[in-house]
DNA sequence: TTTAGTGCAAAGGCTTTGCACACCG
DNA sequence: CGGTGTGCAAAGCCTTTGCACTAAA
């Protein structure tokens, strides 16, 4: 259940529960279930709506922890902005749109095959991959003025 | 011919043959031909030994516009910095260092059905892809406390 | 001579950091 | 109470922009 993978990672790296962190667990379990991308600031807007002191500075702290437990996940964009997302725990990886920037998973993968191929090849240790496609989504093909909705 | 390319680039999008284009041009020549990944900031200092008052702004303009052309391709890292390198016509991914930033080209593909499949199943017209491999290179795996060398 | 392109410095985003204070345990 | 985590503001990066000036044609 990400709900307690969330929490045990709060736990494990500090010793305190304090209103920030509930917060944020709450919102991204909510982000979790909705299986939506959102930006650092998106998230920190929408917990200020909650508590409006919330610093912004709590929320990249909290992004960057969990980020690198491995309960968020990164998506780059070609324009260099990026937005997270709460792991689904599956393999996977991401379509996004040029245009408005929405994120569709896609549980397609190289052949392993390849894996073992290209450490051979390169003498690397391979540690991870990562695919991303880029195209047009079906709304912005038809209305191509539409910017960043999501 | 790469020199070709990058020389029909600045021409088509400008109206004159100034120095700092020129410097530019010979500069990622020479980067081709070794194949070499470089930031803006590596072109920049590279530059600035031959003619001191280059400015940034201008290595900036150059290179979004010959990115913008395709001929370079940007790397992302996973800390959200990024290189280049002068596009070598064939396609191709990257693998990428985790610790020196050492990128290394290789000519895995997904196989060609797999892009008309994510077509039909998400209805995006699908305009690229990246994919992007992670690992340590032998050197870091030989000597961990180097870092950001290249 | 004309004006595109440049250099410089300032301004912009996004992210991190330093520090006094709040508040959890 | 003691000290971790917070809020706030400042500082840091990287990148873009505005503008007066340089130099290409």
């Amino acid at each position: 259940m990400i709900a307690d993978q969330i929490r045990a990672a709060f736990q494990e790296s500090s010793q305190r529960t304090t209103r920030p962190r509930r917060l944020i667990e709450e919102r991204l379990i909510e982000l979790a279930d909705s299986g939506a991308d959102f930006t650092i600031d998106d998230l920190w807007q929408d917990l200020r709506q909650v508590e409006a002191r919330l610093g912004r500075a709590t929320v990249y702290r909290a992004v960057e922890m969990l980020f690198g437990a491995g309960l968020l996940e990164r998506i780059e964009f070609a324009d260099s902005t990026h937005h997270y997302r709460v792991c689904g725990g599956t393999h996977h990886h991401h379509l996004t749109c040029t245009q408005c920037h929405r994120v569709v998973e896609v549980d397609i993968c190289l052949p392993i095959d390849q894996f073992t191929s290209i450490g051979k090849q390169t003498d690397f240790a391979i540690e991870g991959h990562s695919i991303t496609f880029f195209g047009r989504c079906p709304a912005c093909r038809t209305h191509p003025q539409h910017h960043h909705y999501h």
